[in-house]
DNA sequence: CTGCTGACTGGTA
DNA sequence: GTACCAGCCAGCA
């Protein structure tokens, strides 16, 4: 690899965003681990957030256990492009853990 | 330079 | 089954 550096992560970020084939959708935990920090998670929402820009289909991107997590606050927009590309979003009743029990 | 927040996750009560 | 807490990371005031 190459320097790592904390900015690095970053790019990676986004690039694993990038990498999210059409009709699939990633967890914030999965860019996180794509990215080489299994528990930023957090800080990939911060980075989406900050890198809401086109080219990065953020709204692939969704939280763990099925939901949608956040979208600036247009979170109806992005379970419409997800449902438009045939993707698979269980984020309807589901609240906490019960609901990742549908992923394990 | 220091501290807080935030689009998360996993575990425990 | 549901609710709360603690931990980790990056960006911003």
């Amino acid at each position: 690899m190459k320097g790592q550096r904390p900015s690095d992560f970053t790019s990676r970020v986004v690039a694993a965003v990038c990498r999210i084939p059409p009709g699939c959708i990633a967890t914030y935990g999965d860019i996180a681990r794509a990215a080489g920090r299994p528990q930023a998670a957090r800080a990939v929402g911060n980075i989406m957030r900050a890198c809401d820009r086109p080219g990065v289909p953020c709204h692939r991107v969704v939280a763990a256990g099925g939901r949608l997590g956040g979208y600036g606050g247009n979170v109806e927009l992005k379970r419409s492009l997800l449902r438009a590309e045939g993707a698979t979003v269980v984020g309807l009743g589901i609240r906490d853990e019960a609901a990742r029990r549908w992923r394990r």
